[in-house]
DNA sequence: GCTTGACTTAGACATTGTCTATTGTAAGAT
DNA sequence: ATCTTACAATAGACAATGTCTAAGTCAAGC
């Protein structure tokens, strides 16, 4: 992921000091951030980065492949930068937490041609919800 | 699910004529309907029922159990009534189109002890996303 | 038929996301 | 180094979705 400003930069992508700050808080340690979260830590290292510019760059990054939008959360959206290792979530139904996880099996062999209707399957998106340790000791 | 009002008067539900015509519309053709969907419906039997209440009886359904709320569209909530089946989704990345589907096997069994970092995992939610035969075919 | 607590309502407010007109600037050309 | 210009950023309006409150209404038990 740290190469990611350098694939960019190969992909013509124009690069700004706003599109580096978006880059850089996706590439730290939280990953699966709304784009409000995107955009109050980019707002830490460049005050002046506006809400529609984290919107646009984020949906650049989505359009791109560098990063996933996943609907775990069922109000905003959320901000995956782990697009290249494929994975599913696990998510507490109590605080919101979410890591990420690695089901054996592929679900797309469980959809049998029946159960299709005709639709060309491409993608399966996977959420597992429960309860985190630290809220079910609590 | 014509029972549906039965089961709600026998849990103390208070039967209202909005109540009445949100489950109506619940227990139509359509299913996943959005909240406003669900409110456009509404009033076409009850001019006038509010946004408001809609919201509260969609809410309340959810915590009975007679209604799932569904994240397959990334932007507004869907509400499904058939709570009863378990059942996964089909999606059209085009034109929304949704269907209900059964996969074999159980996903939950595919996901090992070892990545569920202590959580204690009640519920499966799978999203499968492609292309609908009426989308292709244009 | 009353009474009463639960229900509904209008509309304000909050959150999330999109769009536009204007201003600014990264990067190639000179 | 400076110029040029197409692409990018900005403020803020607007849209869509969801939540809340204070006041009025009514279903259901007596
Ligand atoms: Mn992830
Ligand atoms: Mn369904
Ligand atoms: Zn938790
Ligand atoms: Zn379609």
């Amino acid at each position: 992921m740290s190469d990611l400003l350098e694939r960019l930069r190969g992909r013509g992508w124009r690069m700004t000091a706003q599109r580096r700050v978006v880059a850089e808080v996706l590439d730290g340690e939280h990953v699966h951030l709304t784009a409000d979260e995107v955009h109050s830590r980019a707002v830490d290292r460049l005050p002046e980065i506006s809400r529609a510019t984290v919107y646009n760059t984020l949906g650049e990054l989505v359009s791109l492949g560098e990063v996933l939008e996943v609907a775990t959360d069922k109000r905003a959206k959320r901000y995956d930068p782990n697009a290249h290792r494929p994975h599913h979530h696990l998510v507490c139904a109590r605080c919101g937490a979410i890591r990420d996880v690695h089901p054996t099996g592929d679900p797309l062999a469980d959809l049998p041609d029946s159960e299709r209707f005709g639709f060309t399957v491409s993608d399966v998106e996977v959420t597992y919800r429960g309860t985190c340790p630290n809220c079910a000791s609590t």
